[in-house]
DNA sequence: AATCGTCTGGTT
DNA sequence: ACCAGACGATTA
């Protein structure tokens, strides 16, 4: 009697066993086929990993599964493979490991097929005289449907002012006709290139003839500075493997999937180009990952989850701006997409590019330690400059607002020569926080262990951790004061500064908070790109992914954020964060300056990078992080707790600890730290701790985790906290 | 994770 | 007496 032994979504980490469903072919059963299922009080859709004929359960537990809904496991047997392998090595449940490589509508149950779109259009022989004249509407319908010989969906008529409901009227009198639309698969085209491809410099041509020429798996690093062509190697090695009949999957971090990265896929690229990004509906998700399963979809540009789409040809794998965190999921299943990517390019064969101008530390190990195959580009394209840095020491120096008067004049100097300012600050709102001038006290978070970010419009106390918020007191909650004044600048207090000092040019200030609306970063683009003089102030977002050729100065104004962070990767953060910000400065036609305002200007590290750059910087990161027996020396898990009591979660993780300690047959080789409190002990109303775990041994500390999340999950205190692990963590909050 | 039953303590 | 919210058990 045969059993399905099935992966279901769930926080357990076990198989569950069904009996097969009453007509079922047991026979043609594939593992990786999804199985309905109930499961508790629900129904589920489960992973079937094989079919056994034996099982533990006692027979009067077992239930019948419900159906089977694929004829085909839905993910081919290299990202099946992945997304297994990916479960046990970071340590989260199998189910909802699979469950998480799949798109949304199959998770739920959904058939693996496209949408079937019902269209209208006119019949063949549709004559336009056959409607009377009072027919006035019905005529307009189908003067559209003519208009539209492919076909026109009932939304998209109803759009174009039609009125769907005669539609039944004209498909009664043989004048339009309704059919289900598939996708075209057939358009695959001789030449693939719609513009000619530039023309590359020695370093460039180097680093695509290698990625080219690896037969089959290679990793590579490919390090190149700002401006020095990097998309145009991207695009010359994926033309390669267009030109075999093969596909691309380019990964690109949250932030930087902007139109006008996709567009220059698509000036390139003569074919259908594909992109997952997180505005899609799940249906069109699942259609597009229909596309790149079927291999119509040539190239395939996605963020994190993207690495789980299927492909019919692979050909090659980026990974673009590397360095980047976002990469990594920072909860539930903690996957890092870079990780999984070259994990991928192993199983599937093919070439796997990390691209970036400022490595992660542990890319750049892998580097030297020849795992992955180093490719630089050192020259910039055409006889662009590199910018020139400057150090503005503003200790003892008044700020007006968070700017120094040197700074100040630094801009009317580039404004008046009608060149464009972009400010950079990692601090949204109009003030970190609210101070009473009488008492001191401050206007802190209920929820967590952080101050209330002051925001203008509209005027409320926002709190950038938990979300909540609420209005601004107009008295000291202590004191009864009336003297309640903000600390520090954030973007909204720079822009009304800078449209203060500079009211004759246009201040546009670029945050989370100016961009919520649907295409106002466009908007925002569009106005700069008409390359007036203007000033840009903003957080992040300005660094990534947007290119801003009439900016000759770009100042920092925090650029000691994270020298002196609870996370030893702050330094690497923040060095990346400039070297980015630096790169909008001054593209061809304008040399670039960076004035960076700091309290450290004598600190090592920040001279370091400032003349000498990042890879002498990060080289010297390095040879610190191990030293000091830090990653990437080290493989580092993290396990987390949080309780509603403070004091719980730590209690929990020493207990795990002590158990296991104790234990001789546990692994040896691990260094344990903690368990200690959360730099942000308390946020959103939980409290939170940590136990850091690591191991020149990758096994030793699988195995020791494995004990940890065993005795977890048996502790009957577990039920008092929120626990899970993080293997390989990017942040230590 | 999600669901459902039971317990608890506070109010009408 | 009633109900919201905490708490616990269960998943094949």
């Amino acid at each position: 009697m045969p059993y399905l032994r099935l992966a279901i979504p769930s926080p357990l980490r076990r198989l569950f066993d069904y009996l097969p469903p009453q007509d079922c072919c047991i026979e043609r059963l594939q593992p990786g086929v999804r199985v309905k299922v109930p499961f508790g009080r629900r129904e589920v859709t489960g992973v079937l990993i094989e079919v056994s004929e034996i099982t533990d359960v006692p027979t009067g537990k077992l239930k019948a599964a419900i159906t089977v809904l694929d004829t085909q496991p839905p993910l081919p047997e290299s990202l099946f493979k992945l997304a297994r392998w990916a479960g046990n090595y970071y340590q989260h449940p199998l189910g909802d490991a699979l469950s998480q490589a799949l798109p949304v509508l199959l998770r739920k149950g959904g058939a693996c097929e496209y949408a079937h779109q019902h269209l209208w259009r006119a019949a063949k022989a549709a004559d336009i005289a056959q409607l009377g004249k009072t027919a006035a509407r019905q005529r307009e319908l189908l003067l559209l449907l003519l208009d539209h010989p492919n076909g026109i969906s009932e939304d998209a008529i109803r759009a174009e002012g039609g009125q769907s409901s005669l539609l039944k009227k004209l498909e009664e009198k043989s004048l339009a006709e309704s059919f289900i639309h598939k996708p075209n698969h057939q358009l695959q085209n001789s030449e693939p290139l719609h513009e000619a491809p530039l023309t590359l410099n020695n370093e460039q041509q180097a680093a695509v003839s290698a990625i080219v020429r690896s037969n089959g798996f290679t990793s590579f690093l490919l390090q190149g500075v700002t401006g020095s062509g990097k998309t145009e190697v991207y695009l010359q090695a994926i033309e390669h493997y267009i030109r075999e009949g093969k596909q691309a999957l380019i990964l690109v971090p949250e932030i930087g999937l902007t139109p006008q990265t996709v567009a220059r896929f698509k000036a390139r690229f003569n074919l259908p180009v594909v992109v997952l990004h997180s505005n899609l509906t799940d249906r069109q998700r699942l259609d597009a990952w229909l596309q790149a399963k079927e291999g119509v979809a040539r190239i395939i540009i996605g963020t994190r989850s993207a690495i789980f789409t299927p492909l019919k040809n692979p050909g090659v794998i980026f990974i673009d701006e590397e360095h980047d965190t976002s990469f990594k999921q920072q909860e539930g299943f903690r996957y890092n997409a870079r990780d999984l990517a070259v994990m991928r390019g192993n199983y599937e064969d093919i070439p796997v590019v990390l691209g970036t101008a400022t490595p992660a530390i542990e890319s750049l190990y892998n580097a030297r330690q020849g795992r992955y195959q180093w490719l630089k580009l050192n020259q910039r394209a055409g006889n662009a400059q590199p910018p020139k840095f400057e150090l503005l020491d503003i200790r003892q120096l008044p700020l007006q607002d968070g700017l120094a008067e040197p700074l100040i004049q630094q801009i009317r100097g580039h404004l008046q020569q009608g060149t464009q300012v972009l400010i950079f600050l990692n601090r949204r709102g109009f003030a970190p926080t609210l101070m009473c001038h009488d008492c001191g006290w401050l206007a802190d978070c209920k929820r967590c262990d952080a101050h209330m970010t002051l925001h203008r419009k509209p005027f409320h106390l926002h709190c950038h951790h938990c979300d909540s918020q609420r209005p601004v007191p107009a008295t000291c909650d202590s004191c009864g004061s009336t003297e309640l004044k903000p600390v520090g600048a954030g973007t909204e207090r720079t822009e009304e500064a800078l449209l203060k000092l500079f009211p004759e040019f246009p201040v546009i200030r670029v945050d989370r908070d100016t961009t919520q609306r649907k295409h106002s970063m466009q908007q925002i683009m569009d106005r700069v790109h008409e390359g007036k003089p203007c000033i840009l102030v903003g957080t992040q977002m300005l660094a990534k992914g947007h290119h801003f050729p009439k900016v000759t100065l770009v100042a920092i104004l925090n650029a000691d954020s994270g020298l002196f962070s609870a996370d030893f990767r702050g330094m690497e953060r923040t060095a990346q964060l400039i070297l980015q910000v630096s790169g909008r400065a001054g593209r061809a036609e304008h040399p670039g300056k960076v004035v960076m305002q700091t309290h450290h200007a004598e600190h090592p590290t920040i001279t370091s990078l400032v003349t000498e750059g990042y890879q002498a910087f990060a080289e010297q990161e390095l040879s610190q992080r191990i030293s000091a027996q830090l990653p990437p020396s080290l493989y580092c898990a993290m396990f987390r707790a949080e309780a509603n009591h403070q004091g719980l979660a730590e209690r929990f993780l020493s207990k795990l600890r002590n158990l296991l300690e104790e234990d001789i047959l546990q692994p040896h080789g691990i260094q344990w730290l903690g368990p200690l409190p959360s730099p942000m002990e308390k946020r959103a109303g939980l409290f939170r701790a940590q136990l850091v775990l690591q191991s020149r041994d990758r096994k030793a500390l699988h195995h020791q985790l494995q004990s940890i999340i065993y005795q977890a999950e048996t502790d009957p205190d577990a039920r008092k906290v929120r626990w899970s692990v993080d293997v390989d963590p990017v942040d230590m909050f």
